[in-house]
RNA sequence: GCCCUUGUAGUUCAAUGGAUAGAACUCCGGACUUCUAAGCCGGCUAUGUAGGUUCGAUUCCUACCGAGGGCACCA
């Protein structure tokens, strides 16, 4: 539609004599404005030397009548708006009430993209900053799939280096069981304070270190096959609340060697300095990283082109995104200009996008002074504060309903915002499961539902008429499969849970207003039109990687 | 010092170069013997500063001020 009407207003224009190589036909913020809308009569006024409410007038005058158009009208300064015909407003709402894939595109059918996110480290906590990678990498895998692309979901942890050795040093210490997940991040806390402030404890761990590559030490190998399953088996579980599959698992101990080889079979790219193998990014207005540290063992950056390389050989990706936080852009940058010459064809595909950080209102987490909040932690702590509620709802079982709600508002207070800024992390606000929230457009939802739920039982067919006058809601359902477009290209799902909810609100209100079951004709519509909003919500849910429950 | 990101109501966030800058939280005030009150209706308050480009700037450019991050053997 968008394009029928950018075209129809470039050959309007060429009648007044003006060529537009392009003109921009735009969403109205505000409904009032009609269903699109173009500011080309201002823009080009002053070329056709006409005043732009002029030149709108003579626009509108040349383009007659639209299919699909009801109305076209000059508003304000000169701005051209479109409205719908009811008939196109109808159908889509058609296929909102009975299409299973409302909202999705084929703009990406047949790439195969490979999505990495979360990479949470065995041998400490699972912080927010991984719960916050989490959220935003599922909802970008599906945001991916619902454009046609097929995607695998990959999972790569550190789980050899310097915190493996601080966190094994840790247990031994304090010794503490290694089989508890949680115990590995105090012990880990514990290393990482003694390894800067106590220069024999420094020596023990990096001789560790070196154990733990070399598998040369029978106590320190027990001590890490254990601690490492437990870590592994702990973020399962939460994987699992938080709705995410993986395909694909890749570790440091496997991309470390690939990547050592791969450094050193290319000397005339990298390097040496101060015993180091280093890349001078330099040469790409970057800057120089240690690739090969002076004791022979290989960096994160090293370990990122071997991992480039297992990506590659365990799926032949046409792209491959990797979800980090903004500290590591830079980071990136210098790992992918080095990538480009030893591993120039899958360098080309090979996308970064970071986010922004969880931070407290006293500033920086950091999970070496002990200063986190854990992903699990605050999991729980929403969990109970949703329970109470869950037990007074419909719900058949209460405590899923309460870690629906839990992972709702935990996910939205992430995806509200774009993904390039800081989220302060309060903690009063992620608990509250009101207004702006996550929880609020599952309600919406579950009221929804339970009305189609109640009409079906009535045996009350639902039907989409032939709408006369179509009011905010059915405009702006109307909006989603473009929503969904537009977030994907961006990679940008804020724009989608904005969109979720503007239509949970839109509903609200009307739900407010009408009586839907009212035994008239037009419940017929009302329904469906119910139906509608529930599937629009509900896909949008799936895509945020948010569960939206039946009843609440 | 250099590089990246970022400054919008008291607070947390929106706004593909457009129309009266939207929400939510907080605070104040309402409605309901009707399908779910995690809801609805009303009220208060905002674009860091100074220039520039443009018919039009929260958005683009420059400078300044503030915040966060990064810059050699951590990840």
């Amino acid at each position: 539609m968008r394009e029928k009407l950018e075209q129809a207003l470039i050959v309007a224009l060429q009648s007044v004599g003006i060529a537009a190589g392009s003109v921009v036909v735009e969403r109205p913020a505000e409904l009032g404005n009609g269903d699109y809308a173009t500011s080309a009569a201002l823009q080009y006024a002053k070329q056709a030397g006409m005043v732009p409410r002029a030149l709108a007038e003579k626009l509108v005058e040349t383009l007659g009548t639209l299919d699909g158009v009801a109305k076209i009208e000059v508003a304000g300064a000169g701005f051209i708006n479109f409205y719908l015909a009811p008939g196109v407003l109808a159908a889509s709402l058609e296929q909102a009430r009975s299409e299973d894939m409302w909202g999705a595109n084929t703009n990406q059918s047949g790439k195969k993209i490979m999505v990495e996110y979360t990479d949470p480290n065995p041998f400490k906590e699972f912080h927010i900053g991984h719960l916050m990678s989490n959220a935003i990498g599922e909802a970008i895998s599906r945001l991916l799939q619902c454009s046609g692309a097929e995607v695998k979901r990959a999972n790569y942890q550190g789980d050899v280096g310097p915190h493996v050795a601080k966190s094994i040093w840790g247990v031994m210490k304090l010794g503490v069981d290694p089989k508890d997940a949680s115990e590995l991040g105090r012990a880990y806390a514990e290393g990482s304070k003694a390894y800067e402030s106590d220069p024999g404890a420094k020596e023990e761990i990096d001789a560790i270190n070196a154990q733990v590559y070399e598998r040369s030490d029978e106590k320190v190998n027990k001590l890490y096959a254990t601690g490492r399953e437990a870590s592994l088996k702990h973020f399962e579980e939460l994987y699992k609340i938080l709705g995410t599959k993986f395909d694909h698992y890749f570790f440091e101990s496997e991309t470390a060697p690939k990547g050592l080889a791969l450094v050193k079979a290319h000397p005339e790219i990298f390097e040496e300095s101060d015993g180091a193998v280093v890349y001078k990014g330099e040469q790409d207005g970057l800057h120089t990283r240690v690739f090969i540290t002076s004791k022979g063992l290989p960096t994160y950056e090293a370990k990122d082109l071997g991992l480039a390389q297992m990506k590659s050989e365990v799926w032949g990706f046409d792209t491959s995104i990797t979800i980090t936080a903004h500290e590591q852009a830079g980071y990136f940058e210098v790992v992918l200009a080095a990538m480009r010459k030893v591993l120039p064809d899958i360098a080309t595909n090979i996308r970064h996008v970071s986010h922004g950080m969880m931070r407290l209102p006293s500033g920086k987490m950091s999970s070496r002074t002990g200063d986190v909040i854990t992903g699990e932690a605050l999991l729980r702590e929403l969990i109970e504060a949703a329970k109470a509620r869950a037990a007074e709802s419909r719900a058949d079982d209460a405590s899923a309903l309460a870690r629906d709600v839990a992972v709702a508002a935990i996910k939205y207070q992430i995806l509200k915002q774009a993904s390039g800024k800081d989220i302060v992390f309060d903690r009063e606000r992620a608990l509250s499961l009101e207004g702006d929230s996550g929880p609020y457009l599952q309600y919406a939802h579950a009221r929804a539902h339970a009305v189609v739920e109640r009409a079906r039982t009535q045996g009350l067919t639902d039907m989409i008429y032939h709408i006369t006058a179509p009011n905010d809601l059915e405009r702006l359902l109307y909006r989603f499969p473009e929503i969904v477009e537009y977030a994907a290209s961006k990679l940008e799902p804020h724009l989608l849970t904005t969109y979720l909810l503007e239509v949970a609100s839109a509903f609200n209100s009307w739900y407010a207003r009408e009586q839907i079951l009212d035994g008239s004709t037009s419940a017929h519509h009302k329904v469906a039109l119910t139906a509608a909003v529930a599937k629009t919500l509900k896909n949008g849910l799936w895509i945020l990687g948010i569960p939206a429950p039946e009843r609440m």
